[in-house]
DNA sequence: AATAGTGCCAACCGCTGGAAA
DNA sequence: CTTTCCAGCGGTTGGCACTAT
């Protein structure tokens, strides 16, 4: 019953990729181009897994790919993009051309992770350390009811807490102290609005230019004259607005 | 020079969702 | 509808390279 399988299950290696195993998956890939991964091995000749060489020809071997050191400029559109879509490394990867989710994840690991817990920030939801349950601080920050609450609901709706972008390369210079009186909540969903005229403004996403391509302002401006109470609503995506 | 500690990254593991039978 | 396979994804790990002592 169920699907048959593509190809036969036979022992494979595994470790390290030799430089042969590279040349034929390789070879194989400028002969084919795109196919199945399952009978790749078989076709080429290689005691791996179709997994293992899929994993190997999008981390490694692909022409396209992009090696050696992030630029300055990429570290803060990881950053910026992590912010916002948080751990779907193949989601940012695929806004940093020739880098790969496996790079980015790594990269995150080992720099940007480490940095925000340096100064007490907790990477992913951007917290003060002190501010989360499983902190030592944390009973002591919790007699009022907004510490209490635990927001899963996440909005774009203002007022939306920033961090700089100063803020952000600032981290990578190590703190003693601890939990700064920051608001950092992360608000990534169109917000609820009771006004059905109420727009919303998303030219502060990355990559737009706001003045080139937004035209909100004069928006406001004639729908005010025309008093229909419309208003447009700016929203930094990602709270890194100078 | 030897050893321990740390950083980095390639590769593996396990899970999920979609497609096929 | 159920079962199975497969591609893709995120988390984790093993081992090499480098640095500090």
């Amino acid at each position: 019953m169920g699907r048959p399988p593509c190809c036969e299950k036979t022992p494979t290696n595994k470790g390290p990729w030799t430089k042969e195993e590279d040349d034929k998956l390789i070879a194989y890939k400028k002969a084919h181009g795109e196919g199945s991964w399952g009978s790749l091995p078989k076709a080429v000749g290689l005691l791996r897994s179709g997994k293992s060489c899929r994993l190997r020809w999008i981390n490694y071997l692909r022409p396209d790919i992009k090696r050696g050191k992030f630029t300055e400029q990429e570290v803060e559109l990881i950053i910026e993009f992590h912010s916002l879509l948080g751990n779907k490394w193949s989601l940012i990867a695929a806004r940093l051309p020739g880098r790969t989710d496996n790079d980015i994840k790594n990269y995150w690991n080992t720099h940007v992770k480490r940095k925000f817990l340096n100064r007490g920030i907790d990477p992913l939801t951007r917290k003060p350390l002190c501010q989360l349950p499983s902190h030592p601080d944390f009973s002591t920050t919790t007699n009022n009811a907004a510490a209490t609450t635990t927001t899963k609901t996440h909005s774009f709706s203002a007022p939306i807490t920033r961090i700089k972008k100063e803020e952000i390369l600032e981290i990578q210079k190590p703190k003693l102290e601890r939990c700064p009186d920051l608001n950092l909540d992360l608000r990534i969903s169109p917000p609820y609005q009771q006004n059905s005229a109420t727009r919303i403004c998303f030219t502060q996403s990355p990559g737009l230019q706001t003045s080139q391509n937004c035209n909100c302002t004069q928006d406001i401006v004639a729908n005010n004259n025309n008093s229909n109470n419309a208003t447009a609503i700016y929203y930094d995506f990602l709270g890194l607005e100078d």
